[in-house]
RNA sequence: GCUCCCAUCGUCUAGCGGUCUAGGACGUCGCCCUCUCACGGCGAAAACAGGGGUUCGAGUCCCCUUGGGAGCGCCA
C-alpha cells in the first residue's frame, strides 16, 4: 500500500511571509514534489486579534512570487472551530481532558512561585482530579488535556532524531479556552489529521510543541504524523532573525530585485546540501531532496552569497527571459515605475533589450541592472557623475569632437563599425585605446562605469551617441 | 532556573572509522584577460571549540566542559 504523501505549510497571518516561513514553506514542497505528494496550505488564523487579511494576501503573494504552489484551497483555521470543540467533548467523555477554573491570578501565582522555587513554570494540575461537586458555576472553564505525568514522551523526528522529552515537564495544556475557544495546540493536531497530513514540516521552535501535540494524538488514539523540525536561519550574528537584521519578508527580496529561483536556491541550500552542488534548479532539488539530509544546526543568513547566487540566474537567464521578469519586477523596484514610464515614452525597451548582455554581467540584483541602464533612461543633456568629470580633459574633448565627426559618417551603425573608428581615432592620436573610450564612456553614459562601449554606442543609437558628444565636445570657435 | 537541540575555514557546507597532509561554494587577497566596471580563468590565506575515553586507527562513536540556540501562555 502506497500512502500519498501530505504535508502542509501553516503561518498565521500576523505580518507578511517571513523569510524563514519561506524556507519551511520550500522544505514542505520540496518533501511533498519530491515524494510524489502534495503539500496543502493552511492559514492559522484563530488569534482573531492579530490575524488580518492583509498578512493573508502578503502571504498567498509571497508564497505565488516565489512559485511555490500548494494542492487545492487554503484551509482556514479559524472556520474549524467546532470541530475543534466537538473533538474535545469526546476527550472529555474519554476522560483524557478535564474542566479547569483556575483563574488567571492563580496561574499568575503558580508560575511565579514555580520560578522563585527554581522548578520550571507549569500548570499543577489543581483540577486535574476534582470531584464534579466542587465545580464552581460562576465562571466557565477552561478544557485541559489530562496528560501523562509519568514516563515520557518520545518524538521521533525525521531531521532530529529520536528526541525525548520527561513527561514530568509538560502540564496539562489547555485545549479549549474559558470562552470556548480552541487553542493553537489542539487545533493544529485536529487540522493536521483531519487534513490527512504525514508529514509535519516547520521550524525546530515548534520541537516540545510536538511532544505535546503528541500527547494529544495519543489522547485521541490517532496516528501521529510523521515530524521534521528544522532549524532557525539566524542573522549574520548568530542571532534569531530578526528586524534588526534588515529584510525579513521575502516581499524585501523581491524589492530588491533578486530572481526567485535564485532565492529558493539559496535557502534550500541554506540547512541542506546534495553533496557539493551550489547551484541546482528546482527541478534538480526535488530529484535530489531527502529530509533526512537536512543539518540540524542553525544557519546564518549570508546575503553576500545570495547576491552572488542570484547573479549566476541572472546571467544563465535568456535575454527575453530576464527582459520579461525585469518587466514583472519593475513595479516593486525604487525607481521601476518611473523607469518603465521613461522606456515607454523613448520607446527604448528594445535598445534595453540588447543591452541586456551587457547589463547583466555587471548585476547582482535587478536593482543593480535598471541603475547599469540608467544611461538609456538619462535625458540630454547628461548629468555627467563629479567622479567621472575628471576624465573629461581639453585633451579629451578635443578627442571627442574628432570622434564625433568620424562616427557620423558611420553606415552601418554597428558595434564593430564604432570599434574601428575608435581604435583608429586613438591610433592616430598616438594615446592609448582607454583615452579615447573612457572620455567617450563619459560622454555617453555620464558615468565612469558602463557595458562595453561599443555595445553603448549601439543601444543608444546614432543620433542619441552623436548628440551625447556633441553635448561634451567644445564649442567651435566662438567661445 | 528547567527541558531539548546544536558545534568543520569569517559564512553556507562535504565528510556517514582508515581514501582527510579535511573537499566545494560565498567572501577576502594576488595574478591574468581588458576601453571602465564586471564576467571569466588561475592561485593564495582560511576550519575539525577544549578535554577525556572507545578503537590497531576518530573530524567521524561515547562522556564531560565551554560556547551557541530553541522551548517552558487560556500566543501561534
Amino acid at each position: 500500500m502506497t500512502e500519498t504523501v501530505v504535508t502542509r505549510f501553516a503561518p498565521s497571518p500576523t505580518g507578511f511571509l517571513h523569510i524563514g516561513g519561506a524556507r519551511t514553506a520550500l522544505f514542505n514542497w520540496l518533501l511533498a514534489r519530491s515524494l510524489g505528494g502534495k503539500m496543502l496550505l493552511r492559514i492559522e488564523d484563530t488569534d482573531r486579534a492579530r490575524s488580518t487579511d492583509a498578512a493573508i494576501d502578503a502571504i498567498l503573494d509571497g508564497l505565488k512570487w516565489l512559485g511555490l504552489d500548494w494542492d487545492g484551497d487554503a484551509v482556514f483555521q479559524f472556520a474549524r472551530a467546532d470541530r475543534h470543540r466537538q473533538v474535545v467533548d469526546q476527550m472529555l467523555a474519554s476522560g483524557r481532558a478535564y474542566p479547569c477554573y483556575a483563574t488567571q491570578a492563580e496561574l499568575e501565582e503558580m508560575r511565579s512561585t514555580a520560578q522563585a522555587e527554581g522548578r520550571p513554570p507549569r500548570y499543577d494540575g489543581r483540577w486535574r482530579d476534582r470531584p464534579e461537586s466542587e465545580r464552581p458555576t460562576d465562571r466557565s472553564p477552561a478544557i485541559r488535556l489530562k496528560a501523562p505525568t509519568e514516563g515520557e514522551t518520545v518524538v521521533d523526528d525525521l531531521v532530529q532524531g529520536r528526541v525525548v522529552i520527561p513527561n514530568k515537564d509538560l502540564d496539562d495544556l489547555v485545549l479549549l479556552r474559558s470562552d470556548g475557544t480552541p487553542t493553537y495546540m489542539l487545533a493544529v493536531v485536529v487540522d493536521d489529521h483531519d487534513m490527512d497530513v504525514t508529514h509535519v514540516v516547520r521550524g525546530v521552535d515548534h520541537l516540545t510543541n510536538a511532544a505535546r501535540q503528541t500527547q494529544i494524538y495519543q489522547a485521541l488514539g490517532w496516528v501521529v504524523p510523521k515530524m521534521a523540525h528544522i532549524p532557525l536561519i539566524h542573522g549574520p550574528d548568530g542571532a534569531k532573525l530578526s528586524k534588526r537584521h534588515g529584510a525579513l519578508g521575502v516581499e524585501a527580496y523581491r524589492e530588491m530585485g533578486y530572481l526567485p529561483a535564485a532565492l529558493r536556491n539559496y535557502l534550500a541550500r541554506l540547512g541542506w546540501s546534495h553533496g557539493d552542488d551550489e547551484i541546482f534548479s528546482s527541478e534538480q532539488a526535488i530529484e535530489w531532496f531527502k529530509i533526512g539530509d537536512v543539518g540540524r544546526s542553525a544557519a546564518r543568513f549570508d546575503e553576500a552569497k545570495l547576491q552572488n547566487l542570484n547573479g549566476h540566474y541572472m546571467r544563465a537567464t535568456p535575454d527575453h527571459e530576464l527582459m520579461a521578469a525585469l518587466r514583472q519586477a519593475l513595479p516593486y523596484l525604487p525607481g521601476g515605475p518611473a523607469a518603465a514610464e521613461r522606456l515607454e515614452a523613448t520607446g527604448r525597451w528594445p535598445a534595453l533589450e540588447s543591452a541586456l548582455p551587457g547589463l547583466k554581467e555587471r548585476a547582482k540584483t535587478l536593482v543593480e541592472l535598471l541603475d547599469g541602464a540608467r544611461f538609456l533612461l538619462d535625458e540630454r543633456p547628461l548629468a555627467v557623475e563629479p567622479a567621472a568629470q575628471a576624465l573629461l580633459t581639453p585633451e579629451a574633448r578635443a578627442l571627442l569632437a574628432t570622434l564625433g565627426s568620424r562616427l557620423a559618417a558611420l553606415d552601418p551603425w554597428t558595434a564593430a563599425g564604432a570599434e574601428e573608428i575608435v581604435r583608429s581615432v586613438a591610433d592616430e592620436s598616438g594615446v592609448k585605446l582607454g583615452a579615447v573610450a573612457q572620455p567617450l564612456r563619459v560622454a555617453l553614459t555620464g558615468r565612469k562605469t558602463s557595458p562595453g562601449i561599443f555595445d553603448v554606442l549601439v543601444a543608444l543609437g546614432r543620433e542619441e551617441s552623436i548628440g551625447r558628444i556633441a553635448d561634451q565636445t567644445p564649442a567651435p570657435a566662438a567661445g
